[in-house]
DNA sequence: CTTCTGTATCGACGAATGTCGAAACAGCAA
DNA sequence: TTGCTGTTTCGACATTCGTCGATACAGAAG
């Protein structure tokens, strides 16, 4: 971010994913996945939090999903989400910022 | 993120900066940004590495400045930008996950 | 088979977003 | 003052997004 001016690629890639969290109900689908014993949630449990009806977690959940940003699988009834923990932790790198900001010119 | 659930306050505040960061070319601009020395730039030098037109870039820094992330000033004829550290370190902060993920239930 | 529950997809709707050209504003220089 | 350059704001437009109800699909149980 800081050491070189991020190609276009790269930007529209990084961007995706941010995108998936641009919403306070995936970002709290996320974090509530992420807060389950194992890491993993079933769609059961994300359901009763929110105030949207069901098909729209499905939804928030499938854009989480193609962003890259967690996993599904079902067994048996139910199906299970978890996080995947490079895709979160590229973003977490790349916003980190050394204190002293810059280095490079133009 | 991981250790409790995200309140939906937070998650709005949160959700808006992450929102800023879903454009390729406002993700873009903000890299360009952070790379300048001193850490700050003129709009000037922002406006040339894009295909879009000078107002879509000066409404991409709008949206940047509104969520927080960046800071500007007029100084004489030109107006500089830059990046807000503490910002991005809280947004770094969240999507930090812990290598073997969760610890809390429901 | 049929039925029931959990989850995903479909189609539609209003709202928000990214983009542009045109116009307005800010500061500097004649 | 007038003019010039850098930047922002204003309308307008097509596209995307979040949401819903209705429907379809998947698996387990009668």
């Amino acid at each position: 971010m800081v050491r070189e001016p991020l190609g276009e690629e790269a930007a529209v890639g990084l961007s995706r994913m941010f995108k998936a969290l641009s919403d306070p109900i995936r970002l709290r689908l996320l974090s509530l996945i992420a807060s389950y014993e194992g890491g993993e949630a079933c769609v059961c449990d994300l359901t009763g939090p929110f105030d949207v009806s069901q098909p729209t977690i499905s939804h928030h959940l499938k854009v989480l999903r193609e962003a890259g940003l967690v996993g599904s699988e079902r067994r048996g009834t139910w199906v299970y989400y978890w996080v995947i923990p490079q895709a979160l932790a590229q973003l977490s790198a790349l916003l980190q910022i050394p204190a002293a900001p810059a280095k490079a010119g133009a």
